[in-house]
DNA sequence: GGCTCGTCTGGTATCGATTTCTGTAATCGA
DNA sequence: TCGATTACAGAAATCGATACCAGACGAGCC
């Protein structure tokens, strides 16, 4: 290339990065006559940047993780940074192995969603120095930043909101406790629940894998055990999906016989029959801000404190809740006598 | 390194790459003591192979595409490939800028998703020699790889089930003209419709961009046309969500307003009231089919000419579609006289 | 013992850019 | 016109691995 413009490869060099250099335009147009683009691999290993963000998800079908990946990318300014997104399958396995390799691939940056966080954490693989910041994650260490939403609130207001419908016998399908949403949405729904004198029995709580599949196994098992719960709360919006198509499978009507309540909207919630009551919460926000964030400790070199920004839940309510139908009846009843 | 572990970096490369090293057991102490990776960039920059593929789609947020970025994965053999996985949010520039990236970074293969393939083909990108497999997409040349669905047959299994039921004031919101699948449907459709001696009226016809906001607005305008058309197609999923959501909003009720009927099946589709009858398609397995060819022509040297590969589609019936009340009305008074 | 052969090793050029350092020509003021 | 300053070009080292080549060493054979 150099030759071919008959000038030295640091002339080139510097034309390139758009230093001042007399021969641009013999340079320019041996450059569009071969074609000429420079190689990012070469200019990396010297540089020690690749101008580019290593993103993390452990599924990218789920409707949330892709509303997150979007808000990540309206913060990217284009020609600045390439992000490399990668999914791991909800598998610890394959997170490593993916984490290995950006690593090894030298990304300047990195955003995490969790699979699981115990066993084993990435963070050794983090000892890099490499910026990370984690999203609906927090490690046990607490010494990364966090983008999450308040799992227990969220959950806490899904469990007064049936509560306050008068539903004694509800269910929950839970998500893996290994994970921070799980974890946190599980824990939160059951001190909801004891803070209002009742109980999450064993024999009503599913603890599944955050997959439609895992939803729709967990919702046809609790609705088997007699006497049938008269709520149910799920965790998260795939396995929701999984739970509605049981329900709906076995032919049992929402709110009728059972009152449906999931943490994350679905797409179509509000155009099902009867529309969704959802713990909603903003999506791309939480992939803007994690990058925001990301990028503050990429460039201002912001050696601050660990930082955790936890998301506000909120309460959308359809008319997929109703008082149970015992409640209906001792009204009846009430009022007959 | 190599020093650390008093051995010439030549051996300790050939300790990488699994040959036959003697001192194997110092160099295996010394990485992990330093912790050491190998860097990527190097190795890609001497072998002239990064083992990554680059898969560029327009919008990641369309489950369409999830479903085909999972049916990727699900072939890539785990340790062999990485996965630079690109959205280009259908924009033109931004696929340009993503796809010079892409080929800076110097991936050994590329599976490109449709933005619009007018307005300057990306194949000037292209001639680097990359193997490449287009989806959903086929350029004009014609000397390019790709797995496609069989726009024109779905759209026609479309129209023929709407004319089969009775519609004659038939609407359709059409992607891009300038898309493969855009221009697809829409002719497979008008052709089906003139075969049947029917006409898609400008007034009935609306092009939109493949996204629900704009099935929504290209909804509520078809809508206010007078006569109503009595059925409406919608040539992709995203499109359909937007414009169920019109007619939802305008108390609109399916079928009874309005016939329904969508290219591509929604997550919930089978659970809304009533169920969506659809043109349905493989959607993983078109991502398996791309990544399969791809490899084919990655690591076989497959120099054969260039292969199209198109999948069928498959009429699944709901209940979103009836007969028109027109004919109702017929009928009615048929069955009167 | 001397020879060949096979196995392993280190030295060194290389991939394609950046970067420092030096050298030379151009520019300026006096 | 001269010396000082500036502006730019090229030579060469460098990033971290791979790959070729030649040399060291031990084994086996006559």
């Amino acid at each position: 290339m150099a030759a071919s413009a008959g000038v030295s490869p640091a002339t080139v060099s510097r034309f390139l990065n758009g230093g001042r250099v007399r021969q641009s335009v013999a340079i320019g147009r041996a450059i569009d006559e071969l074609g000429f683009r420079p190689s990012a691999l070469a200019r990396s290993l010297k540089s020690g940047s690749t101008r580019a963000i290593g993103v993390v998800v452990p599924d990218i079908t789920n409707p949330f993780f892709a509303a997150v990946v979007k808000g990540i990318e309206s913060v990217t300014r284009d020609d600045e940074y390439d992000l490399y997104l990668c999914n791991t399958d909800e598998s610890v396995e394959r997170e490593h192995r993916v984490v290995a390799s950006l690593m090894a691939k030298k990304v300047d940056g990195l955003l995490m969603a969790p699979a699981t966080e115990h066993a084993e954490p990435p963070s050794h693989l983090l000892s890099t120095g490499v910026p990370t910041v984690f999203i609906d994650r927090q490690l046990a260490e607490g010494d990364f930043d966090s983008v999450l939403v308040d799992n227990e609130g969220g959950a806490a207001q899904a469990a007064a909101h049936l509560i306050s419908l008068g539903h004694e016998r509800i269910a929950m399908i839970s998500g893996p406790l290994e994970t921070t949403p799980g974890r946190g949405r599980y824990e939160g729904f059951v001190e909801a629940l004891r803070a209002a004198g009742l109980e999450l029995r064993v024999e009503h709580t599913a603890f599944s894998d955050f997959r439609a599949s895992g939803g729709y196994q967990s919702m046809l098992r609790l609705l088997a055990v007699q006497p049938q719960p008269t709520a149910i709360f799920v965790a998260n919006n795939l396995m929701a999906m999984g739970a509605l198509r049981a329900i709906h499978d076995l032919g049992l009507r929402i709110p009728d016989d059972i009152s449906f309540l999931s943490f994350d909207s679905l797409d179509l919630g509000e155009l099902l029959d009867p529309p969704l009551t959802v713990i909603d919460r903003p999506m791309e926000e939480q992939g803007v801000l994690a990058m925001r964030l990301l990028l503050n400790r990429m460039e201002h070199r912001d050696m601050g404190p660990p930082r955790t920004i936890r998301l506000e839940t909120k309460l959308k309510v359809g008319a997929s809740c109703a008082p149970p139908m015992s409640t209906l009846h001792k009204r009846v009843r009430g009022a007959a006598s």
